[in-house]
DNA sequence: GGATTTGGTTATCAAATGATAAGTAAATGG
DNA sequence: CCATTTACTTATCATTTGATAACCAAATCC
């Protein structure tokens, strides 16, 4: 395998995700919520619930601007904190019922404009195109570290 | 197929190949470009040459904001405009040599960190995350329109 | 050939973001 | 038990970004 076909690919591939993902969330965003509000919510939906400081280093963002951030989104009552019983210098971060009502909207929106580049696909494609998302995210895309 | 299960899959997995990118791509900018400017400097590096309404479109900033980042990218010999001779109006956008030396380093960077990441890949795992990639890039995250 | 549209520019303003300094309180580690 | 580290906060500032209005010149459209 040619390195260089592997790595041209991997740089269009992203930057074709990047695109996609910015052109499918266009004007999804909830009134008043800033693009990275936006993405900090995205990151609590699927990581709930989290610390400030898994938000900072995952979002890379300095503690000082994630403590702004979340604070504002606890102010519009999107998420809240609450402290770690075995570690009171802790505290998670969770969504609120209209949080999650939110987020569940926004990501409603996002699949129906997926599903528009989707619907003439057959089954077996669905199928495939499935087992592709699980081989790169397990081998390529994965965030654990 | 569980429609739910694939629109999940889907924003799991955009919001993985984003946040990767983010880590991949931290550090390496060069010397005084904005995250916006990089991100321009990538679309141009990889569809050159192009308008400034194609990179307004496709990077969903409007003309004047366009503009005013594409003159400062000129204004660092990273890019330079021409004019298409078949309509006085236009004007192209490419990469300068520095440009493509510049942009050539990041590319390169990027590369090497996804190294690390499938180092212990066989070329069998190899053929099958290209053949992923081309899978979800031609029928789920194409950006022509 | 005059009105409209297209492609781009300049200027200006407000808001969002990033970075830094300085502080608190709780945990941890000799 | 004192020093250090961790988790987070508050305040402040500069820069970046987004949005708007007003403009020019070339192309096109009746």
């Amino acid at each position: 395998m040619d390195e260089n076909t592997l790595f041209d690919k991997l740089i269009a591939f992203t930057a074709a995700v990047h695109q996609v993902k910015h052109e499918m969330t266009q004007g999804i965003k909830p009134e008043g919520i800033t693009p990275v509000q936006y993405s900090m919510l995205e990151y609590i939906a699927v990581s709930q619930p989290v610390t400030l400081s898994k938000i900072s280093d995952c979002q890379q963002m300095s503690m000082p601007n994630t403590s702004r951030e979340i604070k504002k989104l606890c102010d519009k009552q999107l998420c809240e904190k609450y402290d770690d019983p075995s570690d009171r210098r802790k505290q998670y971060v969770r969504l609120t019922g209209e949080g999650e009502r939110v987020m569940k909207e926004a990501f409603g929106h996002v699949g129906a404009r997926f599903l528009t580049r989707l619907q003439n696909a057959s089954e077996q494609d669905l199928q495939e195109i499935v087992h592709a998302m699980d081989v790169l995210h397990s081998r390529v895309f994965y965030t654990d570290k």
